[in-house]
DNA sequence: GATCCAATGTTTACAATGTCAACATGCTAA
DNA sequence: TTAGCATGTTGACATTGTAAACATTGGATC
């Protein structure tokens, strides 16, 4: 029995994506399931609801069952990917006292995110305007950033609501997420050998600055 | 005559778009600015070739004696919005003597592209992958970011060259580039009652931060 | 100026896609 | 047991990207 450890949450792929009865048992978690492993090897934009549809061992027209229409379903891998982004950070800085270094930790677990799961990524940042989104992707969305900011405000030792924490949740916030979206884009190829270490030093010196507010120890 | 303020560049608009000759004169251009302007109102991945063929009327497959596939379309596309992107910043801090300032106004001409061009936006940044990029593309995007890197890289007081610098530099682009991504995803909307300002606020602060090298002016 | 040709458009055709409508199947409550 | 509803399937349609074959033209060449 093959265990898939890349596999965080909510969707259960133990289903072999394959069904027998005429009636599936869990096809929304399957196609979930199936959408996602496709994003592995697939840009989101040629991602077609009938590959998916297939992949689940289904016909196309078993996804409305469960889905308004395509975007819909997009929306649902989207929420997933918000999960999942969630939870790897919240387990890279489990257990981590101080609160720089937590930030510091979230922040390299969200672009790690982006770094291994590009389509995905992309897909849950870009696609769905926020008047159409559902419920479940907004809140998933919602929660998926709260370790960093979290993060951050701790850091800061100020209340979470003074002004000046909530900007500096917004610079690590968009530094973070600039830093993703420009790593998947190869912009900075042509900046640095080794972009992953650029990055890392960016974060370092940003995290210094942004917590230095008690005696912070400078490189 | 009309003169159209927001066209910046290369593209020339003034073909009404309409042909009567058999040849059109020069459909390359007029496919761009037919492409262009169904990305005012459109969103980038509902964009089909057909539709920017029938706006500038001509068949489908007259696309194809200029351009050898969507993509390749879709790229020229990216290649005038990044050109403009960089027309913008240049114009706006034209005259500006201080680096900082100057960085700063760089910095919020890329956000106000963003925002006032989001389709576009979305096109030149996460539709292709570096590998298959055009020259064209490739180049238009390298000189688009050399206003805000040079900002940078003058404000630092020191050489471009070094880590410092280049490291100061990624973070001041990727901190816009994020800003863009998640305004343009109305992420900001919870966290604030009015994004821009929230916006205007951090690129302050950090500004200030970045170019603090001298005795800058704490507000 | 007539003629050829390469550049540039057009029409036709095809497979794939998202989605609608009509039909089939089977779990579950009465 | 059976009626009905949830859940599948098949067939059809318009739209899309693109290939192939054909049409039109504006110059270079005589």
């Amino acid at each position: 029995m093959k265990s898939d450890p890349t596999s965080q949450s909510a969707v259960s792929d133990a289903k072999p994506a394959l069904k027998t009865t005429y009636h599936h048992g869990n096809l929304r978690e399957a196609l979930v399931a199936a959408g996602l492993e496709l994003l592995e090897s697939t840009p989101a934009d040629s991602l077609s609801l009938r590959e998916i549809a297939r992949q689940a061992g289904v016909s196309a027209n078993a996804v409305y069952r469960h889905f308004a229409d395509k975007d819909a379903l997009l929306m649902a891998l989207a929420a997933e990917g918000f999960r999942r982004l969630g939870v790897t950070q919240m387990a890279a800085r489990e257990g981590v006292k101080d609160a720089v270094e937590s930030m510091l930790i979230a922040g390299r677990a969200y672009i790690h995110f982006a770094r291994d799961n590009p389509a995905l990524f992309r897909l849950m940042f870009g696609r769905f305007a926020k008047s159409h989104r559902t419920d479940e992707l907004e809140q998933a969305e919602k929660r998926s950033i709260e370790p960093l900011l979290a993060s951050v405000a701790a850091a800061s030792k100020r209340d979470a609501t003074d002004p000046r924490v909530v900007n500096g949740m917004v610079h690590a916030w968009a530094l973070v997420h600039g830093l993703s979206h420009l790593l998947l884009e190869e912009q900075f190829t042509t900046l640095a050998d080794d972009p992953e270490k650029l990055i890392e030093d960016v974060l370092l010196q940003a995290s210094q600055r942004g917590g230095k507010r008690d005696g912070g120890n400078p490189a």
